[in-house]
RNA sequence: GGGUAGGUACCGAAGCGGUCAAACGGGGCAGACUGUAAAUCUGCUGGCUAUGCCUUCAGAGGUUCGAAUCCUCUCCUGCCCA
């Protein structure tokens, strides 16, 4: 493949590539580039917001290129600022190497693990003297720092900045130095980060790194950035009937941008949205599980909640009606047994069942001192999500 | 270090001696509606062995029949000055 072939595929569906000049005449050279990826092990679960920039470094693989995933496991106690109105809380050493080892089992799911360099970043940096930090920063100016978005915004609305998170920039930077990283890959809000880093390395007398910069996704709430914080993300080991779920549940404006993102296609107009988004979840569910999972995925989805008369659901899990009769104590029993990690607190149960979630064959439970006939076999919908069966 | 403004439920924000489990907004949950969703309307949103009881308004003491509200000390944050 000439080199103009592969620019045009790695730079598709990129936001923010400086430049595309520079990054022609490290292709052109036809030796492998090394392709940075710095990643946070501070939440442990990969989603699809993340899959972006994966899917993208797995490009540069595909294309043979190296690819350099460095887990900041040092930058993780400093916490990246990044898109931030608060500072981060940092993280113990031990949260952050158990999460790093998720991490990297989750990233190569997408990844090519073989052709994989994963580097700690506290292998240099904790070795560091105080005056070499000193040194660090004497290469960057205040006024380049304060320059940030971030830090102008909390600056301008009386929100603390704290001094370590200025340094964050500097330490990523580094990381480029310490790699020799040809490229970068991040998410838009990475721009400063990684310019940062190409400035370290023309000051180390390095070629500076190409600066590859892809779309931020959204959540599934459709306006916030997906993140495992605001809970509006699709992790990308989730079984394949919560993802399918989740993203059936987005609007249809969001279904366009994902088409666009995490498929790489344009959403075709003229099938009925409802159609468009099953395939798009059947897809995604594909990608991460199997054809076959996905397909079942959506079978058991349709199912459950197309079918009004549910009369067929699939394998629900089974529930044994205790002591308590009455229909309080049943749903806390149903919950106890089936989803004991999602169990509400009694006054929540009790507004579900007085609100009329709680619906045993289609029939509203509104009374939670009522004692109904727990036949075997009949299905009892605790809320929006859970259903199981009697037996 | 000095001055000053603050710290209230998931978040933002009222309350400033009783009628406060605490207005209002956001979020979340549930119902109706739908395409499952979004939008819209409605209700709920501390806990419990529940027409009552228990624990909350940064923390610890105190005043009072009674405190989120008053006093004292402590911790935390913003802003201004040095």
């Amino acid at each position: 493949m000439t080199a103009e072939e592969q620019l045009q595929l790695l730079t598709r569906g990129v936001a923010n590539c400086i430049s595309e000049k520079e990054l022609l005449k490290k292709l052109e050279r036809g030796e492998p580039l090394r392709a940075k990826l710095g990643v946070d092990p501070t939440s442990p679960d990969l989603h699809l917001g993340h899959s972006v920039v994966l899917e993208k470094l797995r490009q540069f693989q595909e294309l043979g290129h190296q690819a350099v995933l460095i887990i900041g496991d040092f930058t993780a106690q400093i916490g990246d600022p990044s898109g931030r109105s608060k500072t981060r809380p940092p993280l113990s050493a031990d949260d952050i190497l158990a999460n790093a080892e998720t991490y990297t089992d989750q990233a190569f799911r997408i990844l090519d693990r073989s052709k994989t360099e994963v580097v700690f970043n506290g292998e240099w940096f904790n070795k560091m003297t105080f005056a070499e930090v000193i040194k660090l920063n004497a290469r960057v100016t205040m006024q380049q720092m304060l320059q940030r978005e971030d830090f102008k915004n909390r600056i301008a609305n009386d929100q603390e900045v704290r001094l370590h998170e200025i340094q964050y920039p500097i330490v990523q930077g580094w990381d480029s130095v310490e790699v020799k990283a040809d490229v970068e890959l991040g998410g838009t809000d990475q721009l400063f980060n990684i310019l940062v880093g190409r400035d370290m390395q023309k000051s180390e007398d390095l070629e500076p790194q190409i600066v590859m910069c892809l779309p931020i996704l959204e959540g599934l709430d459709g306006v916030q950035k997906m993140s495992k914080s605001l809970d509006n993300y699709v992790g990308i080991s989730e079984p394949s009937g919560e993802m399918f779920g989740k993203l059936m549940s987005i609007s249809d404006e969001l279904m366009e941008r994902y088409y666009l993102l995490l498929l790489g296609e344009e959403l075709d107009k003229s099938l009925h949205p409802m159609d468009a988004k099953k395939a798009l979840g059947e897809k995604i569910v594909a990608r991460y599980h199997s054809e076959a999972e996905a397909k079942s995925a959506r079978e058991n989805w349709e199912v459950l909640f197309s079918k009004k008369d549910g009369e067929d659901e699939a394998d629900l899990p089974e529930v044994t009606v205790g002591d308590r009769k009455d229909v309080l104590g049943v749903v806390g029993e149903a919950f106890a047994q089936a989803y004991p990690n999602e169990k509400p607190s009694g006054s929540q149960m009790r507004q579900l069942i007085q609100q009329g979630s709680v619906q045993l064959d289609g029939e509203k439970l509104t009374n939670i001192k009522a004692e109904p006939d727990w036949e075997s076999g009949k299905v009892l919908k605790l809320n929006k999500k859970r259903r199981v069966r009697i037996s």
